[in-house]
DNA sequence: GCTAGAGGGGTTATGCCTCG
DNA sequence: CGAGGCATAACCCCTCTAGC
């Protein structure tokens, strides 16, 4: 078939002649040949061909010839490869070990690549850490043995890798590696089958579950570069970081250092000191330029510890922990505040109306949150009856909400300082000045308004520090630049203590909250509040559970199923209103005293569920309008909860929001109290 | 029944050795 | 020559048990 060779033939069709010979001779390839005179030289080892065999690879020219042979052109074809592949005695004794040694070499190579010794890491190296960069390097660096692994691992085959031509090696070692792989070999084929199954079982069935293995072969060959040069740490240095910050134990760490996942412990911590001096370094000069809040709180530990007391007793410890905000670059708020920004003098225009409730925006927020309740509970109803409508899904309009951008937060060493009191609040600002390299004539020279932050305790003793200091002579002494703001975090927390104080009641009454916590056997729920978290989850639960209670109760059914049938036939028009009637009964003061007394007696009825439904709902908007940067509508719900607490015992709290209210209604010279949304 | 101390589990700091 | 890892000291905490 093929054209008959003559000499003028091109140099490809020549070799392919010279294999169809040897292959017809039974040789199978040319290096067969070569494989064929070694053997016959073992076997007669005093003929002068032997002696020439036995230079040759004394000398080192076998490798070359051999790496020659397989950079020729003719074994570009299939059945030259395939005849390799097959060679056993080929493969193991001649072809594995030049191929060994250039793996060898790519991977040290790589090794070079991937280094970061631990006290030269910088924060940016974790910050830009990428897995996918680290894939081009190895990908660039040991080329071969990626497309090698990949091969074993089986997560390349969706690309076009058989079609690469230049390296024979890896393509020889790919088929002879997965078992002779011809297509006519049965042992080949099914588990390539089976294996595809399961991905794609994988893939359908766990979203996002599937193995990467493109990453298990990314990791192989870092732990391999590992294993020729410990200072190709560059994966493992992360790693162990990693592990360190969320308290992995030190044991866990150390077998794993032991594979070469991570770097050891103490390299770990090595790398951590190093990266805590670059922060601090780092914060040293930020504070100096830009916008910062200086935050710190205070941290109570009972150490139970024999040597520091003559008796071994526990004894508290009073440690504060601070921290510096800085604003994510983009929010456009990296100038400091100047003193001018702020007249405090206004403070005292201050005045009742500025503490009136707008029931009507409180009402239409209840309404929202209610509606949400029912929204998540029966989406496909209410999506039904808004399509007949034609009328989009009810979302709130913000009132005046900021772009929710992540600030920067720098923890500050921890100073043993008990910040509980006035003098050890002042003393807790002059050490972090110090850490900072700052001082009081560098706010005042450059008419810098320095915020400070914590809880309402936090706030009040720094204002009282404030006062007392304000006879001293300098404005630096008098520390005139510091403006001490809350966290509407622990806003929410002490709203949460308000509301659990008020409905926590006893096991007994089913409306009270202690009862379906006790119901549901959620233990860390109690009065006080300390797991912040899982209260919030009782509240939200029974917001919902009293939202569709009342839905229940107004729709006149007996039962949850029966109002889900009630849902199915209803209109948008019977919905809403529904709604509204709920949160007009919930706000509204004659209904609730009907339903808490006895019709003309003073005796009381069941207590409050409309009342503690009315503040789980504005609890709920105290946690969204938080969620969602809504500092206008914070301002509005905040003025509820103000009132709240002047019944309570947060005294501190009570006093503060009206602060607040002057910090936010009347001292600055901006304002958030524009009317919508500012996009 | 109480208590001191042994002993084991665990962490952190540091000196020293090895190896690229 | 310096980075990484090992061995070890120092320390804390908890539990168990012998001895009173």
């Amino acid at each position: 078939m093929a054209p008959p060779v003559t000499i003028e033939s091109h140099l490809q069709r020549k070799l392919e002649y010279i294999n169809e010979v040897i292959q017809n001779l039974g040789l199978e390839s040319a290096l067969n040949v070569f494989r064929l005179e070694i053997q016959d030289a073992g076997e007669n080892p005093r003929t002068t061909r032997a002696g020439r065999i036995r230079r040759i690879i004394r000398n080192g020219d076998l490798v070359d010839g051999i790496a020659d042979i397989l950079d020729s052109p003719a074994l570009k074809t299939q059945s030259a490869k395939t005849a390799i592949a097959r060679d056993s005695i080929l493969m193991d004794r001649v072809i594995l070990p030049i191929v060994c040694t250039d793996f060898a070499a790519e991977i040290q190579a790589l090794g070079k690549k991937i280094t970061a010794p631990t006290n030269k890491i910088t924060p940016e190296d974790l910050e830009t850490f990428d897995i996918g960069a680290l894939k081009d390097v190895i990908v660039s660096e040991a080329p071969h043995f990626f497309h090698v692994a990949s091969h074993i691992a089986r997560s390349g085959r969706n690309k076009d890798l058989d079609e690469t031509t230049e390296e024979e090696e890896d393509t020889s070692m790919g088929e002879g590696s997965s078992g002779n792989g011809s297509e006519s070999d049965p042992d080949y084929e099914p588990p390539s089958e089976e294996d595809e199954d399961e991905d794609d079982l994988l893939a359908d069935g766990k979203e996002g579950k599937k193995k990467d293995r493109e990453l298990m072969v990314i990791v192989a060959l870092l732990i391999l570069a590992m294993s020729y040069n410990k200072f190709a740490n560059f994966l493992q240095c992360i790693v162990g970081y990693f592990f360190l910050t969320t308290g992995v134990p030190k044991r866990t760490t150390a077998v794993l250092s032991r594979m070469r996942i991570t770097v050891s412990y103490e390299t770990i911590t090595r790398a951590v000191k190093r990266i805590s001096d670059c922060l601090a370094r780092e914060y040293r000069q930020c504070t100096k330029t830009e916008l910062h809040v200086q935050t710190w709180d205070n941290m109570h530990r009972t150490y139970s510890v024999k040597k520091r007391l003559l008796h071994k007793s526990q004894h508290m410890s009073h440690e504060t922990q601070p921290f510096i905000l800085f604003m994510h670059p983009d929010s456009g708020l990296t100038e400091p505040l100047r003193m001018h920004t702020i007249d405090r003098t206004r403070a005292t225009e201050l005045n009742v109306h500025h503490f009136l409730l707008d029931y009507g925006h409180l009402k239409k927020v209840a309404a929202h949150h209610a509606f949400t309740v029912l929204w998540h509970k029966y989406t496909p109803d209410i999506q039904r009856i808004l399509k007949a409508k034609n009328i989009p899904k009810p979302c709130f309009a913000p009132v005046y909400q900021l772009p929710i951008k992540k600030s920067c937060i720098y923890p500050l060493p921890t100073l043993k300082i008990d910040e509980g009191s006035i003098a050890g609040n002042l003393t807790v600002m002059n050490a972090i000045d110090k850490e900072l390299g700052l001082n009081g004539d560098f706010y005042v020279d450059n008419n810098i308004l320095q915020l400070t932050s914590g809880d309402w305790l936090t706030v009040r003793n720094t204002r009282k520090a404030l006062c007392q200091r304000v006879e001293c002579r300098s404005a630096a002494d008098r520390r005139e630049f510091v403006e001490p703001t809350i966290g509407p975090f622990h806003y929410q927390m002490a709203a949460q203590r308000c509301i659990m104080g008020n409905y926590w009641g006893s096991t007994k009454d089913i409306s009270f909250l202690s009862k379906s916590a006790g119901l549901i056997r959620d233990n860390k729920v109690d009065i006080t509040c300390k797991q912040f978290q899982q209260c919030d989850h009782l509240l939200n639960d029974i917001g919902k559970g009293h939202v569709l209670a009342y839905a229940i109760d107004f729709t006149g059914c007996h039962s949850i199923d029966e109002f889900g049938i009630w849902m199915k036939n209803n209109s948008w028009t019977k919905f809403w209103g529904m709604i509204e009637e709920i949160v007009e009964r919930i706000f509204n003061p004659t209904l609730i005293q009907e339903r808490r007394y006895e019709p003309g007696t003073t005796k009381k009825k069941k207590p409050g569920a409309p009342l503690a439904l009315r503040d789980i709902l504005m609890y709920q908007k105290l946690d969204a309008c938080q969620k969602e940067g809504d500092v206008g509508r914070l301002e509005k719900v905040m003025k509820y909860f103000n009132v709240m607490f002047q019944g309570s015992n947060q005294f501190n709290y009570a006093k503060e929001t009206i602060h607040l209210t002057a910090c936010l209604e009347l001292m600055p010279s901006w304002t958030f109290r524009e009317s919508g949304s500012p996009q």
